[in-house]
This record gives C-alpha cells, sequence and structure tokens, in this order.
DNA sequence: GGCATCCTCAACCAATCGGTTGACTATTGG
DNA sequence: CCAATAGTCAACCGATTGGTTGAGGATGCC
C-alpha cells in the first residue's frame, strides 16, 4: 500500500534503524526492548520505530502500557522488486551473494 | 567495494536519483542529457550524480570535454541481497510483484 | 585566437535529520 | 492509593540535504 519508495529507502538508509529490522526479524519486541542494546535514548528509538512505521516497515501494536513492534515485509518487498528491476538485465549474481556473506559475517550484520 | 548501504539507500531515497537510474538504465548519458528531462539546475543534478558515484550505484567516465555517466549495478545487487535476506522466511511473493507492474505503469515508473 | 559548450565548485538558503532533555499520559502492581 | 514502568510529545540543537546562483576551468570548434 505504501508506494513511497523515498519513504522506505530513507528507513533503511540508517544503521539503527537496519539493526532494529535484524532485531525484529527473530522476534517482536516491545519499544523499550528494542532500545536496550543501543546507547542512545528511548526516545530517538521511538523516533526510529516511528519513521519505520510510517514507511510501513514495521507494525506497532499498543497492548496494555506496552507497545509489540513486529515486521511488515511488504514494504520491503516492493523495494527488493524495484531494485531487482535494475538486476534484469544481467542474471543472478552469486558471486555478489558470496561476497556479501563474506563480509557480513565479518563485519556486525547491521 | 562500497559496503557502504547507508550511502546506498541514501541515494535511493531521493526520486530524481531513482529516475537517473532509470534513464541509465536504457543507456549511458552525457551530464547535460541527464539533466536535460529535470526541472532543477545543471548544478543540482550534478550534485544528485556526485552522491549515486559516491554510492557506488553509477560510474562517471571524463572523455574530452563530455562526462558519461552508466549504471554500474553492484551496489544494487548488495543492497538487494540485503534485502532479500528479510523475504527469506517468507516465500517470494509474486502477488507483491504484479501490483508493484500495476501501480507502476500507471504512475511515473520513478 | 576566441567563443561557445560541458561541467564543477563555492557560497548560501530553508528544510529535514538524528539526537538530546524534560514534561507528560497511561497502565501495572504492591 | 501510590509508585514504578512504558512510551510519546515538544522544544531545542548541530549537521546534513536538496536546491539556488555565480564564477570559473577545460575542451572543442570556427
Amino acid at each position: 500500500m505504501p508506494n513511497d519508495l523515498d519513504a522506505v529507502f530513507h528507513a533503511l538508509s540508517d544503521p539503527t534503524r537496519r539493526e532494529i529490522l535484524r532485531m525484529l526479524l527473530e522476534d517482536d519486541m516491545a519499544v523499550t526492548d528494542v532500545a536496550a542494546p543501543f546507547s542512545i535514548s528511548l526516545a530517538a528509538i521511538s523516533k526510529h520505530l516511528g519513521v519505520l512505521t510510517r514507511a510501513g516497515l514495521i507494525r506497532q501494536e499498543k497492548r496494555g502500557r506496552v507497545t509489540w513492534c513486529g515486521l511488515d515485509p511488504d514494504a520491503l518487498r516492493e523495494a527488493s522488486v524495484w531494485i531487482q528491476g535494475f538486476g534484469q538485465f544481467e542474471p543472478v549474481n552469486l558471486d555478489a551473494f558470496e561476497r556479501f556473506l563474506e563480509t557480513e559475517l565479518k563485519d556486525d550484520p547491521a
């Protein structure tokens, strides 16, 4: 629904937000728990979650006093489809995937 | 080489830059020709091309007094691979692709 | 040589970004 | 009821963004 690629790519351009997405890939989390591993304020995390929500990348649902956050992969898929439109003139490159795995497992997988 | 996903996603977050990439998908172009369809200044386009170049998405090569711009899909592939890491826990969704094509062919294909 | 063309650089501008702090609202639990 | 917990909101800050204009350096052409 959010055909707004601007918002999706902007949301993905921040390493903190990508790390949040990676955390939510494992499980849904409360806002406070999302914030725990980071050294920035809870309010800053709340803003990041707002950016991700507005981009359609996550959903936030308030139950009691806890706001639960979970991935919403639709927007991510649209971004992926957009990108793949550029890959089509070249076959899928497995070398790139291998290089990605190398560097990603070596460094922080943000 | 440019493992900087920040720069790649930031570059993709601007509709003018995505449109430039779409144009370069068809053919290499001189800076002036890239700027022609847009209503902003040549200097602004030059800055956009700088952002795309620093992100590793395009290459610029000066021949004579003309600077030629062409796609460099490596960075795009890394971004695609990163995104697809999130899609793996769900099977590829062709519905999303169809919806994408519908909206994309209806609106401006930026 | 001299002029037009191609492009970048530098300075500036308003708007946005990522972050902080402090106040505030709700909800939970003793 | 009262205190602690969970989270957002608003104001503010410095840095960055996307845009402008004007100057100017290379290069190509007559």
